[in-house]
DNA sequence: CATGAATGAGACTTCATTCAT
DNA sequence: TATGAATGAAGTCTCATTCAT
């Protein structure tokens, strides 16, 4: 006769997402450094012990919060980019529409403010990450500008150029929503992302296209 | 047994620019709080009293960088603009060339890094590079781009986010410099700041451009 | 090389009566400025870290060493005040005999000391002491005062200023003997304090009582 | 023709009297080891580098603060007793008022508390005080007391016992006025100096005094 | 598995004193 | 004489990690 588990078997199992919800939240708020590992484990309703039960480190902690949150991701990402049928700039409106929703949108982008910010403390975070987030990202994107070369929809430009040169203000808003986004300051700059996005994939999109009589 | 005594140079001339030299290279390296008082005053060939004779906190020694470094180049770039005679496009190619090579390509451009990443913990100096920093370089930028506009050479487009647009990917590879680059990375995806720069102003000058016989 | 590894006791129960003993020994003995945390630790046996796991900040470890030392004692001597039955005189003589036995021959006649001299650069520390031993300390004694008052023992006097001129000879004699006493003055005025008490207590007790057959 | 000095000349002369001045002042507000050398000298309107070359450290200022406001008052004190003509009590009154004008409602008085309070910290004050202060003080006014029982107006007592009880509350009540006094504490209890003074008096001497029928 | 008391290196800042000018 | 720039030891408090229970 199987009961409903405990209260306590129930938890052993859900501890590492509890304890990996906390540390991105407060990795994405105070940074790394700032980060105490005691406030960790408080906001995953444990001891201070318990965290360094399940990883041994701040750092380790901090790579698996980057697996669990972007990693799999950015698998997704290219799977719908290969089962794609429709035009380049279709593709690349969908994988930036999405890209926001799933990522620039939640505290899963504040990620790329911590390791902007401190991976030149931490020379393993800094390997660690190009290997697991970078490089992939890389290859998303690039592959598809190629893609739209290659069928002749946009010019021949430089990937990796381009890559970036698309991810950029996207990626950058989303750090900025972050950092001034949290305090009180009076008088900032807004930008609404809805608006920025539709603003910046007009404006390179366009750059980008062949244009029909030119 | 006897080391030499310090020789205790005076020389409250040139301290002031010393100290703001190597502070902005250490913020910019480790940045805000990993940047030890100590290792600024080290690096500026004196004793750690001696930093605090010119700047009273770590904090304040912060503003003042942020104060030599960018504010002046602000104020610049404004008059540059203002004295401005020819298209808008030239006008944007040739600011945003002169913010390369003054601070996107100097370790100024670092500040902006320490500032996404760590001014969420110092709320004073997020107001502080508010009123200094964003809204006068977003004042230069989308002055620029109304400019074109009014004068018939780009489409009507939002102006904040075509400004956000035109400097994201610049700071934001500036940045990534300052991070990964310092890094003895394997296998990294190395963007050349030249050519990107380039292919970015075409990318949006194009997309900003009214097409002629559209 | 290898020294023994710390033994790491733990002993929740004791730590704070420990550390307050030590905080109260050292702060008589050297102020409260001049007092290092890191030496309260020692002296109860524990490192720098764990003192501030029971106690805030050395501010605070101050104020419970008040409360702990001065606080109780003077609710006992309320108690003792309200339960007496016989003469004012005998009730002034008892309550500073033992005021002398409990408090003025022990540390804690010390706290006064550190309060009066250094109160003035910590204000909050004033307010508190103020509140917490002045208020009630003077109530204390200038209530026996209007009871040898109302029961026409006493000669109608001012009733503050005659629990001042009873306490402080007694006070100022226990603060001497933390301040001069620990140096090894050669040549300095030796009092008594049994012999100061009691003539102490001949001189204002008969000043105070109303002469019979004046 | 002697024309008048310059105001450097004048300084020159008076420097001492105003460094002095401004070390007493901030001394007793402040304590010893608080007050900072810089403060003095910039009270008394010169560099840091100037009141070291009038007095070789802090301690040595000290010194001279207490030889000029104290040593020479006691002197004079004790050439009053000498040359009093009338009552013991009359001349204990008399002391006692004098002292209060000239000390007690001082900043002079409050020398007595930075010297209680950190003596013991500084064993070379606490011997050259005693040499310079306590000895001579005590002398004066147990002289006094000698006198009274001498000439049979005051009850056979111990000396040195009557003159601390004498003594105390005043130097007491003036230590707490710049102890508690600088603070802004609310609900505090007040003594009136004037008031308390004269209630001091009557309770002491009478206690003093040989009852006539007794 | 879980706890949380304990450790100790390390950070910012202050200030008495010195000394080149 | 006078200045004030410079020094560096010292002090409070923080926090990642360990380990006895």
């Amino acid at each position: 006769m199987s009961t409903s588990p405990t209260p306590r078997q129930r938890r052993k199992e859900t501890r590492p997402q509890e304890l990996l919800d906390a540390a991105l939240a407060l990795f994405v708020e105070k940074g790394f450094t700032a980060t105490r590992s005691e406030e960790v484990a408080r906001r995953a309703g444990v001891s201070k012990g318990t965290l360094y039960l399940y990883y041994p480190s701040k750092e380790e902690l901090f790579k698996a919060v980057v697996r669990h949150n972007l990693s799999s991701l950015i698998a997704e990402g290219q799977e719908m980019v290969d089962a794609f049928e429709g035009s380049t700039s279709e593709l690349l409106a969908e994988l930036m529409t999405t890209w926001w929703d799933r990522v620039g949108n939640t505290p899963a982008a504040g990620i790329h403010k911590v390791v902007l910010a401190e991976v030149g403390n931490f020379p393993e975070l800094a390997q660690f990450y190009t290997d697991e987030v970078i490089v992939p990202a890389d290859r998303l994107f690039s592959g598809c500008v190629q893609r739209g070369i290659e069928r002749g929809e946009f010019r021949p430009m430089p990937l990796h150029e381009v890559a970036h040169a698309l991810m950029a203000p996207m990626i950058f808003m989303a750090i900025c929503r972050f950092s001034f986004g949290a305090c009180p300051i009076t008088g900032g700059v807004d930008v609404d992302p809805t608006s920025m996005l539709r603003t910046h994939l007009d404006l390179v999109l366009r750059g980008l296209e062949v244009r029909r009589r030119d």
